[in-house]
DNA sequence: CATGAATGAGCGTTCATTCAT
DNA sequence: GATGAATGAACGCTCATTCAT
């Protein structure tokens, strides 16, 4: 299992899944996403060990792959402000162009099938984030929270943004910069709301 | 007419179906939750025409009364900083209570079966919250958001802070007083946060 | 059951059975039927005491019309060779007419349920065609066979008329004189094949 | 390729079915069958993609093995009395021996689960009769009628003499040759009866 | 290692029949 | 007698997983 011969199709079979999940679910036959990944039926089991396994390791390389999407970019020598409006649009347009990804996603995080150590790994993942929340929430009304109450706050609100930006497209710009704004309020970095609103308005 | 269709039964059925998916996932089987209410088989299919069904009713429901467990004796009158810390107080009151509810909740609300129809009954029941949150956001960070966005966002974080409550209930006091000053400076409603701290400060 | 209280809600029952069986096959349920003959479900178990106990009675009920219609209106005085081209278009008619019973007549007659004393007591509805044949076939390739095997050729042939009248309804009238024909020449009474085609021709 | 789905099996599986529909009718469970062909309940379902496919295939699968065994051994250049006599004998021998294929294929004939196709598929199988009888019927009472028809009636009459033969068989040659001589009649070929009986009688 | 046929436990749903009202 | 809710056995079909090739 662990390394199987093809890291070509242990890749195609996690792209594939996600295509399928976001399509048919969570019960998905193993069949179905073998034939997307273009390989059969047993080879799926070469590369994972149970479709629970699959779905672990589809669930935290998809959530790494949003954390590393949402912070693609950002200098760390940057005015925080930057930073921050940065990784929000990063992070939004991730969504916007991964639609099935961000549905499999939030399948998977809901299913049962999800161990607590895969859960904690892909919180680690997302505590990436933590150091740059960490400077902007120090006067805010999270400034006493555990960092990962915060990240998971973000993330929530994010998820929750990215909803109505894939619902309602027509105004996806509108409710991104409605995200921000919470974000931003949340963390009591106020100010950097203005900052963001200004940036677009030049 | 024979015996009439027991209202006793639906509702033991319903409340059958919470256990077993907070305990088993979506994937409990009919015959369990129907032995769970103590009625056969068969039984559950007069009162809800398929498994997809008896979800749907279930979802509305536990949402409806998640929502009337928050916002349960909150006065109209009342100063408004008060309702909104009362409401907050219930509803994670009725989160730690009611830890299978909000399991189940999560759950079917990640389900396809849930229709669109469905969900839009059960935004309704949130709905409530709308015009109590409408005063507060007046002047702050959402105040140009719709106010199903903000709905959705005082959701997200409610369960965020649930699901840490949950998890750490020797800190749940502390997690639940982090979700609400993240809500109110979401909200914009600074002031509200320093009036409740204030309350359970004295 | 063997007296009910209404003759009414028996006729009504096989009534319905008639048609939900053309519709569904033998397997539609006992409710449907019940629902189509305007009475509940358990109601129909006052009258029959099983589902096979319907199909039986039906069975012979359906068998017994037929014969009966076929027969009407058949002078014993009448020379034979009116006998049988009356008997023959009487029976076609009530097969174009009934096309719902000779389905259902059909399908109980495969049926398991349907017991050998059943079927015995439906041929005998059909031995009265005994007499009259008996008379014809005196000299032709029959003349040996028991009558129980002529009734049976009779009727199978008279089945696959219908069959066609059925199917191709433009050329009935032909498909009917192509039976009557075969009819005559099985039973030996080829005089009465040019009778019967006079009597179309004049 | 790894195992190649086996025709044994499938053979396994239609001989099955067979059986298992002689003895309990159509409704037989379909993990009867695979039982009865020694492979797993699942693996029917592998050949056969439901049970209504599986009744298609058997029904063509019977109805083509019953004309292919009528026909054998039936030389083109004999004497069409001798075509006759010998074809009839055959079709006979064939229900005699296989009174459960018989079954199977009534019972499966009165289904609706057969589609219009696979019967048009049999009709066609026994449409090879068709030639033969053509030569017969030339002057007959069914001249003018569609060969379809034709099969069709002497294919019931076939089926009613079995009925006999199997119902009763002490008497099976004597019923077998009411039949033939009905058959005879039928297409006026009456010839033939005097030189079948004469043939016997030798 | 790749393949895909084989396996068989498991589930949603149906429906004949019963029986409380 | 009439009603229709209750019952629970039964069945077709699916699908994760195994394993012969």
């Amino acid at each position: 299992m662990a390394r199987a011969k093809s890291e070509d199709k242990r890749d195609a079979l996690l792209a594939a899944a996600t295509r399928v999940i976001a399509a048919q679910g969570l019960s998905a036959p193993t069949a179905v996403i073998a034939r997307e990944a273009g390989v059969a039926n047993g080879t799926l089991f070469t590369y994972f060990e149970t479709k629970a396994d699959l779905f672990n390791q589809l669930y935290l390389a998809l959530k790494t792959g949003m954390a590393a999407a949402s912070l693609e970019g950002i200098a760390a020598e940057a005015p925080v402000r930057e930073q921050y409006s940065c990784a929000w649009s990063n992070w939004m347009r991730w969504g916007t162009l991964n639609p099935g990804q961000r549905r499999a996603l939030a399948l998977l995080g809901a299913s049962d099938d999800i161990t607590p150590e895969t859960r904690a790994a892909a919180d680690r993942a997302m505590r990436e984030f933590g150091g740059m929340l960490d400077r902007a929430r120090a006067r805010g009304p999270l400034q006493d929270a555990p960092m990962d109450f915060v990240v998971a706050a973000v993330d929530s609100l994010a998820e929750t943004t990215m909803d109505f930006m894939a619902g309602d497209p027509a105004r996806a710009d509108e409710h991104s910069r409605s995200g921000f704004a919470a974000l931003c309020g949340m963390l009591g970095a106020l100010f950097l709301t203005s900052n963001f609103f200004n940036l677009k308005n030049d």
